[in-house]
DNA sequence: TGGTTAATGATAAAAATTCCTGTTTAGTAA
DNA sequence: TTACTAAACAGGAATTTTTATCATTAACCA
């Protein structure tokens, strides 16, 4: 569970302001997608959305996801696994990758985004406009249940 | 086309010493990854070996790439786009993910990869050990068809 | 409040991946 | 070489993941 998740109408004023209708299921997922540190699949949001929201079809979770993603509210992660997965923390972040358990963390460090950003904004590449940078960071979690934690 | 695809015997001997049998399937699977700049999904590798391996089986591809990733030989390409896609070219690197043609382009660039080994190096991330790290960087070819020359 | 249109639910279809089983093949040692 | 054994393979079925279709419903706006 995140620690600031925001409210309903806060929400509510994010769908709206990315043009699309704010409809019921749309909140519902923005908000489990906020609720989580998970990096969630369509089908665990439906497993998870499924028992408040039991009419609510796995289709409209596809569908309402790509809409999420395609106005930026929401990332698509990715992902070595073959599942499309989503991330609602869509300010620079980078993630780390257990081979062992698949578990994906967050990992949160501006410094890093920022290095890479500027060494590359050094560099040039052309023909290409950069829109967003994410480092994976793949290894094994030592010692699993205690968290990962960066000092 | 890659440049420098390794040659017949060189490919059995890279098999043979992960420990997996030197088998016509592994060699056509692993040449076919050396021979393309692609980032293949199994199905890709399916249509374009198909043709000269008239029964080879899709099974078979997705076995053997899992058996090459295990190895080492091979390695999982991260991927928003929900298809497990590979690649031989092991050395560290990252890709750009072009969002709207949706291709991956390798991006070599050791200085990068150094510059952020360092930095995690003198950071600490406890309960965590760093296997692999891969830069993703999404953005927009600007003209398709011209390459993305790095300078 | 009613009309318009986008969004949804239900279901079917397609695409991607895994699983299963009898047969074949690579490696090994006589 | 040949025979043996375990691993690998082909073929197909089954499962999982994702997309598409379409009649119904709900959000938005006048």
């Amino acid at each position: 569970m995140r620690s600031n998740s925001p409210n309903l109408s806060m929400l509510k004023e994010k769908i709206a302001q990315s043009g699309l209708k704010v409809t019921q299921q749309r909140i519902a997922i923005l908000k489990a997608l906020h609720d989580t540190d998970e990096h969630p699949s369509a089908e665990f949001l439906y497993k998870v959305l499924s028992e408040n929201y039991p009419a609510l079809s796995l289709g409209t979770i596809y569908k309402t996801l790509d809409s999420l993603v395609e106005k930026g509210l929401v990332r698509k992660v990715f992902c070595p696994d073959g599942i499309k997965r989503f991330d609602v923390h869509t300010d620079p972040h980078s993630h780390l990758y257990c081979q062992e358990s698949q578990k994906i963390i967050d990992f949160e460090d501006p410094e890093l985004e920022s290095l890479i950003k500027s060494y590359l904004a050094q560099k040039k590449i052309n023909n290409f406009r950069i829109e967003d940078i994410q480092v994976q960071i793949s290894g094994k979690i030592l010692e699993p249940g205690k968290s990962v934690f960066i000092q």
